[in-house]
DNA sequence: TACCTTAACGGCTCGCACCT
DNA sequence: AGGTGCGAGCCGTTAAGGTA
């Protein structure tokens, strides 16, 4: 391993930038700042950074090159502004080395592995190596029923065939987000936070196991990806998991809830995020959207629950957004 | 005329009791 | 802790009517 022989906390003086982005010398005291990291340099050779970011939705995608520096993470990020994020880092090309205080992986192309950056690990560069990273934030995951538990800073994805699809898929993603529009961007880290039940699934950081509480939390995966689908029933809920119906419905009636009704509620919440949107889109295609076969069903389901029809509730939030566009004043 | 809402009815989900 | 069976109530479908 590269002996690192000095701590610095600004940019290196000599960065050596190898054209996947423009030059900022702001650039690598804001990337190492915003993860309340720390870098250290081998100072008998030129360091080597360079980044481009995007923003998907609520994750960030990073493409990064580095060489001969390693870069420490987690260390006093509860004390900082700084918040929590989970990292999906993938090799594109070369070899690192990731430490935390149980274990030391070394990953070479085409290796993933997860990391907290709440608990502290370091980065070790020993070779010019581009990886890309999704940086999401926790909550995210959480609100699709995928645990975040993570007992080290650092979390190996095991390979399988899955894994390896959807790591394709994540590349494929880093390549091309600089070029894509604000829009399909947040579409398609929508749909990769959809897989990553499959990474975490193969990561060491699940652990849910056959617990109560981890078959609630898989079940609510299982709602979080298929809500859209009609024929989405108890039993199938069920069946995914190798349960039985009442073992899962005990577990969410425990909770005050049903399987049906959250998936009902997740639904009725999509329809009305769709119907807030200012592209017109028709009550149908919202409806088939989010999984109600019935237009009749969605009408009256969406009027118990938001008081209003779905037409009335479109044309209210058309009428808001043409009113904030006429008036400056309604604008922050 | 297309799109949406309302009403009626059958099937499924939920909640409970009981059993293993 | 988890499975089975059953009844009540809610959800989803169909048909008819209303609205822009």
């Amino acid at each position: 391993m590269t002996k690192a022989s000095e701590i610095i906390a600004t940019p290196p003086m000599r960065p050596m930038w190898h054209g996947i982005t423009s030059y900022d010398p702001g650039l690598w005291a804001m990337l190492t700042a915003e993860c309340g990291s720390r870098a250290r340099f081998d100072i008998s050779r030129e360091a080597h950074c360079g980044m481009e970011h995007e923003q998907a939705g609520e994750i960030a995608v990073r493409n990064v090159e580095m060489g001969w520096q390693a870069m420490e993470r987690g260390m006093g990020l509860a004390k900082s502004h700084v918040e929590r994020h989970i990292t999906v880092l993938a090799v594109q090309r070369g070899t690192l080395v990731i430490e935390d205080r149980y274990q030391t992986l070394s990953l070479k192309t085409g290796d993933m592995v997860m990391l907290d950056d709440a608990l502290s690990h370091t980065l070790h560069f020993n070779h010019p190596a581009l990886c890309s990273t999704v940086q999401i934030p926790p909550r995210v995951l959480t609100d699709r029923g995928i645990p975040v538990r993570f007992s080290s800073g650092c979390q190996p994805v095991h390979a399988n065939p899955e894994v390896t699809a959807v790591r394709d898929l994540f590349l494929t993603f880093c390549a091309h987000a600089g070029s894509a529009g604000n829009a399909l961007r947040e579409r398609v880290g929508l749909q990769f936070l959809d897989l990553m039940d499959i990474v975490m699934k193969s990561s060491d950081a699940s652990h849910s196991g056959r617990s109560t509480e981890g078959m609630l939390l898989r079940a609510k995966q299982i709602v979080a990806r298929r809500f859209g689908d009609p024929n989405l029933s108890l039993s199938e809920i069920a069946d995914e998991l190798h349960v039985s119906s009442s073992s899962l419905f005990r577990a969410f009636r425990d909770r005050g809830m049903s399987p049906m009704r959250f998936a009902y509620s997740l639904r009725l919440e999509h329809a009305k995020n769709m119907l807030s949107g200012t592209s017109h889109v028709s009550i149908q295609e919202v409806a088939a959207h989010c999984g109600f076969t019935s237009l009749a069903h969605f009408s009256r389901s969406f009027k118990k629950e938001h008081g209003m029809a779905p037409r009335d509730y479109a044309a209210q939030q058309r009428s808001v957004a043409a009113d904030a566009a006429t008036d400056p004043d309604a604008e922050m």
